[in-house]
DNA sequence: AACCGGTTTGT
DNA sequence: CAAACCGGT
């Protein structure tokens, strides 16, 4: 008859924790914090101190500052408010629970293995003082659990872990932004976001990322906007040249969930299309395909969560990386290795933030192949000074390029950066723009190899042959097949 | 989601 | 003599 356990929770506020989802459409978390009939308390918490959880790095933390003021400003528009929370997320998380009496909390999944041990002691904390608790799948297509080998094994190849992904779909339709949201809770206590002191003071180093790019939601559906009409067209046919301006650019977008893998997957679907729009389906897939490597990425990180410090393929433990040559890492780092297309990459990644794919391949072949360095040395790099790093698809691709990852590149291919440069940025007008010694100086046909031609003033000479670099690395990795007993692969027992 | 050196093929 | 092809790394 009448139970006052089950009822008691209806009129208790409601809390809604965002974390990777920066959005408030096609959030079901928010979705049914707003439904469930009660005050809502949305809350961010900023964590740099769970075990697990990497801290951000300093072009995510710029993005997040960005990203933070357009929700609360969007949420603000529509009555809501974004209370912001510093600490352990546990620990912040439970005792705003108590501040409010709170009767349900939800959230949108997460797949990190720090980030899964927090949610868990949570969940856990939270159900022995009586509170609901839901999660909801917001930000992948594919749960990584329900995707398995017909040996019941997660996926070690992308080409059949996509395709198995793809037996689900259609995905779920997106959902729209809450039509109303019920009023927060009064006079409660939130951080203010200028001092979690996110953005650079000096130097201000951020002024490039600030003409590259819109943090939040609005500037996501813009950038899917311009990507659907001007980009995708031409998108399988050029997404591999750097100059060629074709890619999405909406990875930070969804590094931050202000746009959701939904959103993309019925964004580019023929009835949101329209049938006038004649983009030819082998672009489609292509894109999609992308947003399948970031599944796959996040499938490999939740069945292995040290992603980013172990190889996959053990046998790279054995792998004996030389004392790092500092020097050279600073010139990698800095976009002044010789090398043109290398360093248009590394001088584009340190002023907009971003790097194009195909380049990325390039400079992280460069540095682990040609330099011998470590990939977890690039991946910090990239960590820190990519927009969009996230605890997947970062270290999944830099493992990928070494070799040590999963379905990854043989250790044998080893790009020659004026090659792909020849063949990617034909007529170099990717290194001009963003090697401006190199601008103007040459004809086209030394623009990727300078020193053929005797050099350029003000521009270094290549800081290691590429020849001889190369046999080193084709020797080394040799040396480690010889070496290697073990040649078991792959996910740990789990 | 390579590269290289050597060989064969095609005009 | 350049492009295509091939096998090895």
């Amino acid at each position: 008859m009448f139970r006052p356990n089950k009822m008691a929770h209806i009129d208790k506020p409601t809390l809604v924790w965002l974390r990777d989802d920066l959005r408030l459409a096609d959030n079901p978390a928010l979705s049914a914090g707003a439904k469930a009939g009660a005050p809502l308390v949305v809350v961010y918490i900023l964590d740099a101190m769970s075990e697990g959880i990497r801290p951000l790095g300093g072009a995510a933390r710029w993005w997040l500052n960005g990203s933070l003021d357009a929700l609360a400003r969007n949420l603000a528009a529509r009555g809501q408010k974004l209370v912001l929370r510093h600490g352990p997320a546990v620990d912040v998380l439970l005792d705003l629970a108590t501040e409010i009496e709170v009767g349900r909390v939800f959230w949108n999944r997460r797949y990190g293995g720090g980030a899964r041990a927090v949610d868990a002691a949570i969940k856990t904390a939270l159900k022995d003082r009586d509170v609901a608790v839901e999660s909801f799948q917001a930000n992948l297509l594919c749960e990584p659990w329900t995707v398995r080998t017909q040996a019941g094994d997660p996926f070690r190849v992308y080409t059949p872990f996509w395709k198995a992904c793809r037996q689900h779909f259609p995905p779920r339709p997106p959902l729209p932004v809450p039509a109303s949201m019920p009023p927060s809770v009064d006079g409660l206590r939130s951080d203010a976001l200028a001092d979690w002191r996110l953005l650079p003071e000096k130097p201000d180093w951020a002024g490039g990322l600030r003409a590259s790019w819109t943090p939040g939601e609005a500037g996501a559906a813009a950038r899917l906007r311009t990507f659907l009409t001007e980009r995708l067209p031409d998108y399988a046919a050029h997404r591999d040249e750097p100059a060629a301006d074709v890619s999405s650019r909406l990875s930070p977008h969804l590094r931050f969930g202000e746009i959701s893998p939904f959103q993309l997957w019925h964004g580019v679907s023929p009835e949101a299309l329209g049938e006038t729009a004649k983009i030819g389906q082998a672009n489609i897939d292509k894109f999609l395909s992308e947003i399948g490597w970031r599944e796959f990425s996040w499938h490999l990180l939740f069945h292995q969560p040290d992603l980013a410090t172990r190889n996959f393929q053990p046998r790279f433990d054995a792998f004996p990386w030389p004392a790092v040559n500092q020097p050279a890492l600073v010139a990698w780092q800095q976009g002044r290795t010789g090398i043109p297309i290398v360093d248009a990459g590394m001088r584009e990644l340190w002023q907009t933030g971003f790097m194009h794919n195909r380049v990325r391949m390039i400079v992280a072949s460069f540095l682990v192949k040609n330099l011998l360095v470590d990939w977890r040395i690039g991946e910090a790099w990239f960590w820190d000074t990519l927009v969009d790093a996230d605890a997947a698809n970062n270290p999944a691709s830099w493992q990928w390029v070494a070799g040590s990852g999963a379905d990854a590149a043989p250790y044998f291919r080893v790009f020659n950066p004026v090659l792909q440069g020849e063949k990617f940025d034909a007529d170099g007008a990717y290194v001009r723009t963003h090697v401006p010694e190199l601008a103007g100086l040459l004809a086209k046909q030394w623009i990727h190899a300078p020193w053929k031609s005797g050099g350029v003033a003000g521009y270094p000479d290549p800081i290691v042959d590429l020849g001889a670099t190369r046999e080193r690395a084709l020797r080394a990795f040799a040396q480690m097949r010889e070496d290697g007993a073990d040649f078991s692969s792959g996910f740990s027992e789990d």
